[in-house]
DNA sequence: CGTGAAAATGTGACACTATAACGTTTCTCT
DNA sequence: AGAGAAACGTTATAGTGTCACATTTTCACG
């Protein structure tokens, strides 16, 4: 499966899912004010796509949230899904937040939700479902996540595992501070429409 | 100040602070059954070290949170630390949690103490007061949590965030597996006495 | 079909984690 | 000693996550 980092602008981790957001990526993150409407498409069609192939089944209760989390390139938290999944559903209706947590479990362990540990927040995978190590790099400002790899770390972990003699299972590596967009801003803190 | 890698067994972290574990330290993972009180001492003078150093007070609720603290290899909660004050404290009065909440931020912000936020534990910083990169290798058997350096990691970080075009400001490394001894105990999920 | 097992979701209660706001005590410095 | 700052106490509450069990939906198989 394609899993390569976010920051090969031209790459194509869900194959020819839909229009890529190349315009309007820098090395992986979002302009503030770029068109979601692509991305959005690409990550329910690659959702979609690694349901399909593991044969899990994509529910009415699991497309919301997948709809949800692929409107922002924003980590949120299981309660703030659920109002939106009030605020969405034409029923109005309120899960309870253990329908959240079991879609967002679900998701993880296809690899298509990471959760953001430090936040307590849930983002979508922007590669198609993986569950390697993968670097979450934060930025403070604007809250945008993004993934992308590290090759120095998945070269050395196994080796510095062996040398300690302690077998790893998983690995979070999460980074916070300033993406570019917001650097160019001058780190204002201020929120910019759409950059979320 | 001295940081050097837990995994440095001969190191002296805290300088002649005391004894050390060398004797039961496997590349920086205490033995299950290993006579925790030099571990204790040299955790209690290391920290009592930091905060002369940088003119903290070390108050009395301080120095209950530490000894706590230093009497564990493991990440304890938040909680865990408040009943541990109960049962310690002569008077068996029962602080409120907003207390512990204060102590650690105070320790963190010296970089005394650790937050594992995959598990909303805290630990004592094992190397003397630090705020750089450093791992933390955690067992999923015994809970033991040790840091030790990964010196790519430091090395990969700055050069791949410029490429990124991004401003890190913190990184946070949580390795979970198992650890050396309960690897050794055929990853024997039994807590062993001592061992926390 | 229909039916039975498994998966998914609903429901209500509750445990755990963390912070806000404000009052009181303790410490430090002059 | 007294003023100001730091630390701690007190009460309340916000935020995050799970348990146990009931009900509904789905799917494979006869």
């Amino acid at each position: 499966m394609a899993c390569q980092s976010v920051g090969e602008v031209d790459g194509t981790p869900y194959g020819a899912a839909g229009p890529m957001c190349s315009r309007d990526v820098s090395a992986g993150f979002p302009q503030p004010g770029h068109d979601h409407h692509p991305c959005r498409l690409r990550f329910v069609a690659g959702a979609e796509a690694v349901c399909r192939e593991k044969g899990a089944r994509l529910t009415r209760v699991r497309r919301q949230v997948l709809e949800i989390l692929a409107a922002s390139h924003r980590p949120l938290g299981a309660y703030d899904i659920l109002e939106q999944m009030v605020s969405t559903s034409p029923s109005g209706r309120r899960p309870a937040p253990i329908t959240v947590y079991r879609v967002l479990d679900f998701f993880q362990e296809l690899g298509m939700v990471h959760r953001l540990s430090s936040r307590n927040a849930f983002f979508l995978c922007s590669q198609g479902g993986h569950r390697q190590t993968m670097p979450f790099w934060l930025c403070r400002e604007c809250d945008t996540v993004t993934e992308a790899s590290l090759p120095e770390l998945e070269m050395a972990m196994p080796r510095r595992a062996a040398e300690l003699g302690f077998s790893p299972i998983s690995v979070q590596v999460e980074v916070e501070g300033v993406c570019p967009h917001c650097r160019a801003r001058g780190r204002d803190p201020v929120m910019v429409e759409g950059c979320r």
